[in-house]
Parts: structure tokens; sequence; C-alpha cells
DNA sequence: GTCTATACGAAGATAGAC
DNA sequence: GTCTATCTTCGTATAGAC
């Protein structure tokens, strides 16, 4: 039974960490943003920011895998929107003001164990959204190849439009992708080569 | 005549922006690896550290873009595999441990002004690589859309990998973009749709 | 132009009371 | 479990000498 004010933290930690950065959240801003008790920092993260910032990227992590567990549709197509639309609302919902709480991460650490951590969740993404395209009739080398794009393209699109501050950029990205998405076993387009 | 050392401050600080990121970079940092002196740093950025920032991600931004100039081949894929190959010798060069300094301001900093000049470094880019995609023969729109794409999955690519510690995602992700690369005028392949 | 010394504030972390 | 007080470190920035 994990603690209210625990999850409650972790939780603040994420939004935090994708909107100002690692260095720019602290443990007050995560205190005022979760409401958390003050005192109980040290107690439910005994090891510091560094435990509080992993249970972070866990948490990023395991949410993006369990909403890709609602996907639905048959078509390739439609795990590439899916996927798309995700990111998509979190900037519209932050007003372009946030972004991915694993990259913030990965760029501003200087602790081994959390970048192993952040790559641990890049490989969860992109091996789930493969295992989808799989099951939607793609060859699973070019599952895999267009899951890192699709990851990396999101990632970047998101940073650049937060920068420009404009979803034009990402709407950009966003549609030479769907138009990318490889082909499933029937609907014929292109790249979904039939293996000889 | 700009002074040597200022300019060598921030080409340190280029450097440490994208290996540890924006808080990560201190003055004190910069001035062990430009060698400048001690007491020159509110001599040459009067107005402190975000004006440091501030040459750095021009200088970083002005630096791609002279590097484009380059360029050499006339087909479209020639541009492809010459900015792919700029973000590949980043990650070689560093031990996987560098990106982009854009990218890490961008996600940590709260200056409005910052946020501005990296967006501007962004859409120039974009707008520069568009250009050498029209000049081989690719349909402006088409050219637009697939450089905007180009720089966000580089980004996302070169984030992915120093996490990861590996280049297999980025390989996963270039090879991904080469195939994706729009034909010019002649060499017939897709997405290089002629005008109606 | 460059130096040292120092003021100042922010943030992580610890100790011990309740 | 939660609180306050405090220690410590660090980084920006300023002042004033050389």
């Amino acid at each position: 039974m994990p603690s209210d004010a625990r999850q409650k933290m972790i939780q603040s930690a994420v939004t935090l960490l994708a909107t100002r950065g690692l260095d720019g959240t602290a443990f007050s801003d995560v205190l005022a943003h979760s409401g958390a008790p003050r005192g109980s920092i040290y107690h439910h993260f005994p090891d510091g920011k560094d435990q509080l910032v992993d249970a972070a990227v866990a948490l990023a992590g395991e949410r993006a895998l369990r909403v890709l567990d609602l996907v639905d549709g048959p078509t390739p197509m439609d795990v590439t929107r899916f996927f798309l639309d995700l990111w998509r609302e979190v900037l519209v919902r932050s007003g372009l003001r946030a972004g991915c709480a694993v990259l913030a991460v990965t760029v501003a650490t200087d602790s081994a164990d959390l970048l192993d951590h952040a790559a641990t969740v890049f490989r969860a993404w992109r091996a789930r959204l493969a295992e989808l395209y799989v099951a939607r009739g793609v060859e699973r080398s070019v599952a895999e190849r267009f899951s890192a794009t699709l990851v990396a393209a999101s990632e970047g699109a998101v940073v650049i439009s937060r920068a420009e501050r404009s979803l034009e950029p990402f709407d950009l990205v966003a549609a030479q992708l769907r138009d990318g998405t490889p082909a499933g076993r029937s609907s014929g387009r292109r790249s979904g080569r039939r293996p000889t």
C-alpha cells in the first residue's frame, strides 16, 4: 500500500521535470505542487532527490506503457496516430510548456544510474510500439526501425514546438510520420515489403 | 575584432551545455574548459550567464548553418546523409556523452528570451535544410515537412542514444530517415509527387 | 583586462523535537 | 509521520584593488 502523499509527490515530480527540467525542479517545488507535508520528503525518499527523480522516470515510463494498452484499431496507422496524439495532448494541455520528463532527466543528470533508467524507459517504449505494429502485420525489423523513429521524432518535435511555442513544427512532423507508417499485411501501401 | 578569450568561452559553453546541460554548466566550468582568465567573465558578459548562454545558442546555430554550406552532391539523399553524419559525429566524438546545446537550453531555461533564441535556431535549421532540398528538385511543401522531421528525429535520436549509451537507436532512426527522404525531380522513388 | 574577496541566495541534506 | 532549524555546498554576482 503505497503512501498517498508519496504517490502525489512522484506524480508532481513528473509534471515539474517535464516543464522546468531537472535542476529547475526543487523539493520545495514538488512539495508546493503536490501539497504533500513538508516533513515527509526524507521520510519517503531517504536517498534524496535522485530517488524521487528515479521514481518519476519510472512512473512516466510505466504510465505511457499503460496508455499504449488502450490503442484500438486494426491498422498500423492507428498506432501511429495514437502515440502522436498522446504527445500532442501534452503540449496542448500545458500551453506548449511541458515536454518529456525522461528526456529532461537524460540531458541534465550526471548520475549513471539515472541515465540507465531513462534508457530503460526509452527501450520499453520502442519495444512496446514495435509489438503493436507487429501485431498488425508489420514485419518485425520494419516495426522496430519505425518505432525507434516514432519515439525519437516525437521527442524532438515536442522540444522544438516548446521552443517555438507553436504546434506547427510538431504537426509537420506528425504528418510526416503518419505518411511514413509502414503498411500492415493487407492494406496496400509502401514499406511493408513482403518477406521473400 | 572579438576578443579571443571571449570566443573561447562561448565555444566552451556550447560544448559544456551540450554535455552537462544548462544548470550543469557553471561559469567556473566554462573558465576551466576554455582556459580563459578568471577575472574576465563579467568583463565580457556584463549581463551574466544568460548573455553567455545566449551567445552559445547563437554560435551553435550559426556553426551548423555554416557546415550545411558544405553539403555537396546533387540528390536529396546527399543532404539527408550529410545532416545525419553531423549528429552522429557529435555522439561518436564525445563517447556518446554530448548532444545538442540548443535542446539542452530549451528544456531547462525559464527565460522567454532564451527560448525565443532557441526557436530561431531551430527554425533556421529547418529552413536551410528545406532550401537544400528544394534546390535538388523537391517540392517546397514536401521539403519543409521532411526537414522538420529530420531535425526533430535527429534531436530525439541523439538524446536516446545518449541515454542508452549506444549508437543503435540513432542508427535505426538514421536508416529510417534516409529511406524516407523525398526524391528529387528525376530519380524516381516515392513522395516527390509531381504538382498537379 | 584581470585579479581576489566577499555578499547573497538557492537547494540538498541532516538532526532532533513532537 | 511530520515538523522546524540548521549545516553545508555551490553558483551567481558585485566591489574594489592592481
